[in-house]
RNA sequence: GGUGGAGUGGCUGAGCGGCCCAAAGCAACAGCCUGCAAAGCUGUCAACCCACGGGUUCAAAUCCCGUCUCCACCUCCA
């Protein structure tokens, strides 16, 4: 079986056959740095990068570019009185510092927005030449799509251009409420920084044309895959596809989008404001278990917070962890694909069930603890094999690395344990449970084996 | 008004015509282990009719029609 996958466009499962064989292009709308991440970026971040694992995996090469809009109304106004290219840089970091906690890999390309706006200039007068876009009729440096222009406008989001509600307050120099900015006149209120010469005038890029340029400059005229969020199809990339076509250019083969993240069934959303922080997920548990929660849904499926879920997740991923920590020295990680089961492969195939990837990681690691147990070691190597191959693809190894500890803390807790196996051995068991009890206050957890005391560190 | 999506055990969540008297995880319960625990492992439990009502089919959670409920998008959002 070959990968399939969802095409939002067609709406249609389509067996997925790179343009050029053995290699995927993909483009990713990436943020725009107008807020710090909260996990519905980190979802649609997720869903992109095991794609691209799968892909990788699969023996493609992959040419991943996920951008970075760095100018935005929206960020120049919660700059608020800093330098907005700082605070921009700012929010970057935060996103980056996020995506590596969730150990989700680094594109081929990262492009700012600001870095190409050459690239959007000439793809504006590509489309004004074509008669697809025109300067403000009031004079300004504002440059519009004409979307009356281009009967296709509508076909990735199957909408007929009369049914749409469009722009409803001032036109700023609009023909049509529906036809959107390439360009916008720079306003006297916000920044020189944030204005650049074009030959409309001072004007800074709209959102949708920055996209259009840069997976151009990257991928060329056409390329494999283009996803984001399911917030993102209507307008913005409606109108990505309507530039870069009527510009003559074929673009993305396929449409991808993750679905979003609903908090009590609600969206989680910048404008809504209930978006689950950074810091709120530190806290819920590891990055580990945050990425399994993430990855518990399908990534066409809602998925919805609740404080339980991460913890549900934690478990489930320990149970994991727990069965590559008692049955092999995970400092030595060595991964073979050839151990993939075809189950997981089939799942991962079937546009990327991961869920259904999951189960098959948690039935091999039960029959690999069977094994374990009863001694049977023929079976629980290809057991172990297979887990360790399964949850590489998944980019959950970093989950069973080891965290670090202080050497003075670990003195201090094997010296404790000795006490407390000396006293288990004098039957002083009021002694040992009181030393338990210290070690409990101290954070940490006693696993009594057969002939050892394992612990573990959770403060 | 238009365009999409969803409703499966206590919870999360796969399955999308026969392998489904429905995967997997969490929770619960039991056994093993233990001085007792915890942790860990194993097992068991759970979906009466897979939102509801019709229909198609030898066969439906899965297809069709209708109804109800919820969600997203319609020019700020991943």
């Amino acid at each position: 079986m070959a990968l399939e996958l969802f095409d939002s466009k067609s709406q249609t499962l389509r067996a997925f056959t790179p343009l050029t064989a053995g290699h995927v292009e993909m483009y990713v709308c990436g943020p725009t740095v107008q807020s710090a991440p909260h996990l519905g970026h980190l979802r649609s971040a997720l869903v992109y990068d095991i794609l691209r694992r799968w892909l990788m995996v699969t023996d493609h090469t992959v040419t991943m570019v996920r951008n970075v809009t760095d100018i935005d109304d929206k960020v120049l106004v919660n700059a608020g009185s800093r330098d907005w290219r700082e605070f921009a840089k700012e929010i970057e970091q935060n996103f980056d510092d996020a995506y590596l906690a969730l150990n989700i890999l680094e594109p081929t390309h990262k492009p700012h927005a600001t870095e190409h706006i050459e690239d959007m200039i000439n793809l504006t007068k590509k489309l004004i030449n074509l008669g697809h876009a025109y300067q403000a009729t009031d004079g300004s440096a504002n440059v519009f799509f004409d979307t009356a222009s281009w009967p296709n406008y509508g076909e990735l989001t199957n909408q007929k251009l009369e049914n749409m509600e469009g722009e409803e307050d001032a036109t700023f120099g609009r023909k049509s409420p529906n036809d959107f900015a390439l360009f916008k006149a720079h306003k006297a209120d916000e920044p020189d920084t944030a204005a650049w010469k074009t030959p409309w005038g001072l004007a800074r890029p709209g959102w949708h044309i920055e996209c259009s340029a840069m997976a151009k400059h990257f991928l060329g005229e056409s390329f494999d895959i283009h996803g984001g969020g399911l917030d993102l199809r209507f307008p913005h990339h409606e109108n990505e596809l309507a530039q870069s076509s009527a510009a003559g250019d074929r673009f993305a083969n396929f449409w991808l989008h993750n679905a979003l993240i609903t908090i009590s069934g609600q969206k989680m959303s910048k404008s809504l404001g209930n978006g689950v922080s950074v810091e709120d997920l530190e806290k819920a548990g590891s990055w580990g278990a945050i990425r399994y929660w993430l990855l518990s849904a399908q990534y066409r499926s809602n998925l919805d917070y609740s404080e339980s879920s991460i913890r549900d997740a934690q478990a489930a991923l320990d149970r994991i962890v727990g069965f590559l920590k008692r049955t092999t020295n995970t400092k030595q990680i060595e991964i073979d694909d050839q151990y993939l089961p075809s189950e997981f492969a089939e799942a991962m195939d079937s546009d990327l069930n991961v869920p259904g990837a999951l189960a098959v990681i948690h039935e091999r690691v039960r029959a690999g603890n069977t094994a374990f147990d009863s001694n049977n070691q023929e079976a629980l190597k290809l057991c172990v094999e297979q887990v360790k191959a399964m949850v590489h693809v998944l980019g959950l190894t970093f989950a069973y690395q080891e965290r670090r500890i202080s050497e003075e803390l670990t003195n201090q807790v094997n010296d404790l344990i000795q006490q407390r196996n000396a006293a288990k051995l004098a039957k002083d068991f009021a002694r040992a449970d009181q030393i338990r009890l210290e070690l409990e206050e101290m954070g940490v957890t006693l696993k009594d084996m057969k002939d050892i005391t394992m612990w573990s560190f959770n403060g």
